[in-house]
DNA sequence: CACCTTACCTAACGAATGTTAGGTAGGCCA
DNA sequence: TGGCCTACCTAACATTCGTTAGGTAAGGTG
């Protein structure tokens, strides 16, 4: 029998083992985070790690991948479904998001902390992927202007900003908390689409009807 | 002669040390950047870093302090000298915290992309000071907001994406670009406080008036 | 039953890591 | 001049790293 020293945990899958690194290089970073480390988080010798993957390498190119695999699935089929109007879209879409860096496992998360510091082999051979990404978002709010309902000086910076913002999210936000996910989508959107400075008076509606959806 | 192999470079400070250390740990990571690393940057062997720090952890831990300290520096100096009205004094904040990762060193910028997966005795050390400054930053939101200028269902959550936001930009713009740092505080604070969602007005003006301030 | 595959193991490899010991050479001050 | 200090060096240390070699045992299949 196959034996396991750690009785609780269920075989090493190339999945659970991928799970366990994604939070590991999540909280420590990929060159802090050992092939001991994943292994003793599986429960297994690092030897072992090596009958799912040819290299530490392998691993992390897997988890940066599927980090946007989630994202992008996310994103496809709030496109796929909705037929709401911008504001409501433009919501949908954060949702998703944020819901690809809370709610599918840690993959999204690792990605968009680690990616920007990978060691250039595995950014190379990653950032095709997240270019056709970025660019889904980027046809997105090219839609959004030209149909007016977007009214920023330059596009792009507007849609970077606003993923700085969605991305650092994973830094302080407690999805356990009081807020739901949901609540902290309408925020976001909400600070996005109408500003947050007095002038605007859309703003008292938000502060009047609440947080929850 | 303190023979100098790299005859190009300065005698190594440890300012001269912490630059080139800051600049290899924005890029790569802390974990990934060794000791030796560090001393070529330099133009010295590994060893001769111990003259000047005890341990790479010392390094490590001044870097993430002078990049608070930048911060906070260039947030006491916006508060002691202006005397603008709350979007415009917002403005020179953000375009101070602008200034604070990309004009002064690589400090702050080292500072915002690794603290947060810094080794615990590092991390605990730091935490402190870099709670301090995010109280300036609160208690500015604190009293824009009972002043009536800020109307965001939460002042926190507001300023954290915010903060996101402008943290993010270490990672796409480039200072030597077409747009200054002076443009890009602009566009944030003006998606920031009026939105760039059509259904404000108040966005025709800037369509109109183009980047430079 | 014999046999293969799968999943794990122990043991070890060379390389790289942070760090220390101990030495050398120039500049400054008594 | 002599001695100390500063700034660097070479060499080595123990440890940890990613990775490989080779073995064992369970389960399925002929």
């Amino acid at each position: 029998m196959t034996t396991n020293l750690e009785s609780e945990s269920p075989p090493a899958s190339r999945t659970r083992i991928l799970d366990r690194a994604a939070q590991l290089i999540l909280d420590k970073g990929f060159a802090a985070t050992s092939m001991r480390d994943i292994a003793s988080s599986v429960g297994v010798k690092a030897a072992s790690l090596y009958h799912h993957f040819a290299s530490k390498d392998e691993i992390f190119t897997a988890i940066l991948e599927r980090g946007i695999e989630v994202m992008v699935t996310a994103f496809e089929q709030v496109e796929a479904t909705s037929t709401s109007e911008a504001e409501t879209l433009l919501r949908e879409h954060v949702r998703a998001h944020l819901g690809s860096l809370f709610e599918f496992g840690p993959y999204t998360a690792a990605h968009v902390t680690t990616f920007h510091n990978a060691p250039p082999v595995i950014y190379d051979a990653i950032v095709p992927r997240r270019d056709s990404y970025e660019a889904m978002w980027a046809g997105l709010f090219d839609r959004l202007e030209q149909q007016g309902s977007l009214n920023a000086s330059d596009t792009s910076i507007a849609r970077l900003v606003l993923f700085g913002g969605m991305n650092s999210t994973i830094e302080w936000f407690d999805p356990a908390g009081v807020l739901t996910l949901d609540d902290l989508a309408d925020m976001i959107v909400d600070q996005f689409w109408h500003g947050v400075g007095s002038a605007n008076a859309a703003h008292s509606r938000r502060a009047a009807s609440g947080g929850a959806r």
